[in-house]
DNA sequence: CACTAGTCGATTGTCGACAATAGTCCAAGA
DNA sequence: TCTTGGACTATTGTCGACAATCGACTAGTG
């Protein structure tokens, strides 16, 4: 019984996501969720990409407590799927769910957090709002589709936060990470970047001003102009 | 420098959850789990309950490790929230977002489930789900009301596990924990008991139909009904 | 040749001990 | 008296080792 032809019972498993600097002792957990999901949601992971905790520690640099962990909240955010004593795998998203079930919610969430913002918005906050926009004209300007798509999340993150509605937060964060991945997979992220900064200008008019209706209306036509067709934004 | 009159830095934490059978090995994250919803979903631990991992794990007679894990899916639920290295807390939810974030996306989701059930729909299935009705009258029957929403939650549960959408699927399960906790705070967790069996009983007649208009327009109707009055059902 | 039971390797699940952190209390000094 | 700095405690975060489980492979049996 040669040992030497034995195949293992599970495919090859991760690929190489080492070559960042040491992660420090005592927040490992977030720094091991943010980088799987950097590499998940840019599309270095692919669906159906094995990852087991041992190689991911390894790769990482710590024990397996923080991967594990970290896997925990990737799956919380429907980026992995993980199967008792066989492990982790990457999720994907299709099209259809992406259509029916994410991007619905998504605007159902945000017209109610921004409402809910609208009413808490000061200055501090516009400013705050402001900067993403500024961070996105910049980005829009240098070409880096990356950078423009951070800045994107970063305001709708900011917004949802700004609505003080817990769940309704906890929720958007769990949401977006998969509408951002499904949409990384394709090459162009924005069909035109150009028009993001310009876009996010009238949402915080909106939001500004105050008026139910018209700012429902925007959240929505906002969302819709990214992700209606196969190929729109990632924030 | 007397140490006996020294306080606690933080509040007493945890009420009792032992008395039940001892948990067997190798699945005791998801039966600390269990418990754990059980006890908040019942009422038995209220908003703002601190919970810490060591009492919890003395209590259940496991390690902190199941704890620790048990304690990361309620959070995925929004049933508690935690703070580093300052311990967990049960989350409450307001009336407010009850009716603006979690019914809605409930409806959506189960209104896009349904339709996708009905397509896979066939006679297992609907024998399934012909049980759990008979389960609904049995409970309400007998008066009660913790196994009538059991009924109803396993009713619900596996027309969406019948959609075959998994992220559809997740988000439900991480949204109705929370319904139902909001609902069982109150005493009476339904107005009338004796309505439920019939209401899912035409639930899967227009499943079994699977009319989409027809369909979309009951799984709201029914929500809705559940859930318009601060004191609706648990499933 | 099909079938069943047993073995083995890969992987996750659990445990107990130690490290790191945040808030509290107290004492010393202005 | 008010402030400020330093211990102290409760708690979570991390680690390395071991146990349990699953699927694949193998050998034996009809």
């Amino acid at each position: 019984m040669s040992v030497d032809k034995v195949q293992p019972c599970y495919p090859a498993a991760v690929s190489d996501l080492s070559g960042l600097p040491p992660i420090p002792v005592a927040s490992r957990r977030d720094v091991v969720a943010d980088r799987l999901r950097e590499a998940i949601t840019s599309g270095q992971l692919l669906p159906g990409q094995k990852l087991t905790e041992v190689a991911l520690a390894e790769q990482l640099g710590t024990s397996r407590a923080p991967v594990r962990e970290a896997l925990r909240q990737l799956e919380q955010e429907g980026l992995v799927v993980s199967y008792p004593y066989r492990g982790t795998e990457v999720l994907g998203v299709s099209q259809e769910e992406i259509e029916h079930v994410l991007v619905p919610i998504r605007i159902s969430l945000e017209q109610y957090a921004f409402r809910k913002a609208a009413e808490r918005l000061d200055a501090d906050s516009v400013a705050e709002l402001e900067s993403f926009i500024a961070m996105m004209a910049a980005a829009a300007a240098a070409g880096d589709d990356s950078a423009l798509a951070d800045a994107d999340v970063r305001f709708h993150d900011a917004v949802v936060s700004l609505s003080g509605q817990p769940h309704c937060l906890q929720i958007w964060r769990s949401i977006q990470p998969r509408v951002r991945a499904y949409f990384r997979r394709d090459a162009g992220h924005y069909a035109d970047a150009s028009v993001v900064a310009e876009q996010h200008r009238r949402l915080l008019a909106a939001l500004r001003a105050g008026d139910e209706p018209e700012l429902e209306a925007e959240v929505e036509r906002h969302i819709r102009t990214h992700f209606a067709e196969p190929r729109g934004g990632g924030g």
